[in-house]
DNA sequence: GTCTATACGTCGATAGAC
DNA sequence: GTCTATCGACGTATAGAC
């Protein structure tokens, strides 16, 4: 504790501890990124950076909460529509705004081994994707809409990590994203293809 | 050299050896994958493991050889035809084929962070994703399209790690995959959508 | 072809000075 | 809050016996 209040200080260098380490993760992957690395990205020891965490996991689970937060508060909002267009209007909506909102955050909570393994122990994030899969494709196992729905999702993720994309000024990706998923999970049949 | 012909052996120690490491790749991610790690899940030692490759790059790059050949083949197939519909139609395919006929290389070549290290340094993979980019766009720069491209390529990742779809017969895989691509690059403007 | 043994670096994590 | 120094475990990679 550096503040005698009693709340957690929350200080700057934290702040940059904070952003590098989902940089490093996002970038590197979490196995590929030393606290070493981290150290050494922000000119300081490794030893400076265990002040502020107890374990690298606690690293890892402090970057990724305001995600990890999100996805099911993004569930429990979708569920609150009346229509199952709706429903997926606000996923679509709503993992579109977290990705373009956070690329590195996004990325490594969907993709990276290392936080996989760890949110299987900890977490019943199984349940969760259950719950995403029932909002979209109702309750009937629809399989196509089910892949659709898997492939927006990476889709989202891979995105996430392009650079050109990420030239974009966020509004502009934020469209081209949106109609990307209403293509795939909004989709009405056409009269018939032309081929 | 096993062998006193000078051919490869390529024996079945060796295929065993391709097989393991690729399953741990895709599974735990390259940099999370230790020789010690595969070489205790076929039941032999860390040496038996560097009798068949000098470094562990070279069992990465070997493992991944026929994914990494078929990638540009796929492109250029692709720009042989004649029509952009026709491109397209050969793009998605393609990849889908590849993706659901083997689900591990895919996901390693596309998002492990060891293995996108390993290439920068070795290949010009971003010309050949420039190829691709002006296949499906066509000459004048369509950033829609891009995007969806992206988000094609991206989305066959996550559904090449989801157990969900693994457990699907392959030609029932490739039905649904190849749909997502059609509804995401083949996509023809509707009348006007009803909401 | 596979083994044991080992070299040497880096890993995550801790202790104690300042 | 940051440092140096260090720990034990594990990483890649090699040497040499069988």
């Amino acid at each position: 504790m550096a503040a005698g209040t009693g709340q957690r200080p929350r200080g700057a260098g934290r702040a940059q501890l904070h952003e590098t380490a989902l940089r490093l993760f996002a970038r590197d992957g979490v196995d590929g990124t030393s606290l070493q690395a981290i150290a050494d990205e922000i000119g300081v020891s490794k030893a400076a950076v265990y002040y502020h965490y107890k374990t690298k996991d606690e690293i890892v689970l402090d970057v990724l909460r305001p995600m990890l937060d999100a996805l099911p508060e993004l569930t429990t909002r979708a569920e609150a529509q009346r229509t199952r267009h709706a429903r997926v209007e606000v996923i679509i909506t709503g993992f579109v705004d977290l990705a373009v909102g956070n690329h590195s955050s996004f990325v490594v909570v969907m993709i990276d081994p290392y936080v996989l393994r760890l949110l299987a122990k900890q977490q019943p994030l199984q349940q969760w994707w259950d719950r995403i899969v029932e909002l979209v494709t109702g309750p009937e196992p629809d399989t196509q809409t089910r892949v659709a729905m898997l492939m927006f999702i990476g889709g989202l993720t891979s995105t996430s990590r392009d650079a050109w994309l990420a030239e974009m000024a966020p509004d502009e990706q934020r469209d081209y994203l949106l109609e990307c998923g209403r293509r795939l999970l909004q989709h009405r049949r056409r009269p018939h293809a032309k081929d």
